[in-house]
DNA sequence: CGGTACGTTGAGTCATATCAACCATAGTGG
DNA sequence: CCACTATGGTTGATATGACTCAACGTACCG
């Protein structure tokens, strides 16, 4: 037995901690779901699903954090969102029941708990108000999806890669020396904002002319969030 | 009493003729539905609802067409999508219990039935497949617009419009003389497309040229899908 | 008949992509 | 241990797609 398999986390638990949709389960139900997951490991660079294939249950990840992306022309990726503790990915093509549109690969090791389509399906059947969360989760998703898509047809490339800076210490947050705590390459941030590579590291050395940010390597300092928000136009 | 109080339509019905979600309720909600919903008419122009604010209730589209959009910076509008009979519309922001993310306004006169915000949740809570449905119907379009940031981010204008009006040809379908059925300005064309007037109006005589289609003022008659297909570069 | 909304065209500008060269780093295999 | 290669980062030069601005035409409407 491997060591790993001793510490499969308890759904119920790992739900309030979390905070992911399981929370809303019944305890039964959180009983079953931990009975019946696949808890695994993944290491940076693996792929957890590939974009067109039909996929048999979807992933709520427990550490790590992952990169959902679209294969653009030419093979350019475009970062979709990324999932960090907590959150569920995959369950858009489960719940669909169309092949998953989108590839996730890991940014950080992680553990994720890997769930059979049927369980999913029957949580919704058995419990309604977990439904209506799943449902309220997805629809908050399609707001986010349809901001970015204006976004990115009205922004600059200025704007908008100030806004995703943005974006990433709220969802990621700083360390105590004001770092990001989510590392990316300048490739990955290109293709979040959607532009060039070269363009990032112009803007980048831009906003650090600026004082915004210091740079190390792939360490980004933030040193004035509220000047990267005045650039990004944000009201909301 | 007017006239039009007359003909509001069965659910049941409406749902079967139009293909709208609501066919997957029982008889006995479709009832329910029926009587508790409110049924309106709106003329070209007339806005449903606006960005910003709170709504009661969500709309199915009985007749006509409605657009949906953002209002990004400078007042410009991203036209999110459309909706034709049997879609239904705010659904998102009832669901998710946000405010409205969009406004949606009327392109061409329409019936639509209003919908309680309690009376959809209700069927969420006692109808699961129901719930199944409407989980499927979001996640598609969240797929949706996963695909059009990707598109938006990644091609040019000259393929987007194209790709455009494949998506209208599809969705609302060419008359017998092949002239597309849903009729827009050139400015709604660019606000889809995510590029100002001037581009749409130049890449569509550019089109006209190159023998893809005709111009006969709003109306536009396709010639040569395959072409569009060409230029739009959609291999899915 | 003037007003308003929409459509068209031309000219100039600018942001951003592209192409190319180069450096740094780390991992690999002989 | 060193050459080798791959990957990522940076910078400069150049090209160009697309936006902006401005002028003007057209059609419909009260």
């Amino acid at each position: 037995m491997k060591q790993h398999d001793i510490f499969i986390p308890f759904c119920d638990k790992c739900a309030l901690e979390t905070n992911s949709i399981f929370k809303h389960l019944t305890r039964d139900e959180a009983e079953k779901l931990t009975y019946e997951k696949d808890f695994r490991h993944y290491k940076r660079g693996d792929i957890l699903y590939h974009e067109g294939n039909r996929i048999s249950g979807f992933y709520c990840v427990n550490s790590g954090i992952i990169k959902v992306f679209k294969t653009g022309l030419d093979g350019k990726e475009q970062i979709i969102r990324f999932a960090k503790p907590g959150d569920i990915i995959a369950y858009r093509s489960v719940l669909s029941n169309e092949p998953a549109c989108t590839t996730a690969k890991v940014i950080e090791d992680c553990q994720v708990c890997f769930i059979p389509t049927e369980i999913l399906i029957s949580f919704v059947k058995s419990n309604p108000s977990f439904a209506l969360e799943l449902v309220k989760l997805t629809c908050h998703e399609l707001g986010e999806a349809n901001s970015y898509i204006t976004d990115i047809a009205q922004k600059t490339v200025r704007e908008r890669l100030a806004e995703v800076l943005i974006q990433l210490v709220t969802e990621f947050g700083l360390d105590e020396q004001k770092y990001l705590k989510i590392s990316l390459t300048r490739e990955e941030l290109a293709n979040i904002v959607g532009t060039a590579t070269e363009s990032v590291i112009r803007l980048l050395s831009e906003y650090k002319t600026d004082k915004l940010l210091e740079l190390n390597g792939r360490k980004i300092k933030i040193l004035n969030i509220k000047g990267l928000e005045k650039i990004s136009n944000v009201f909301n």
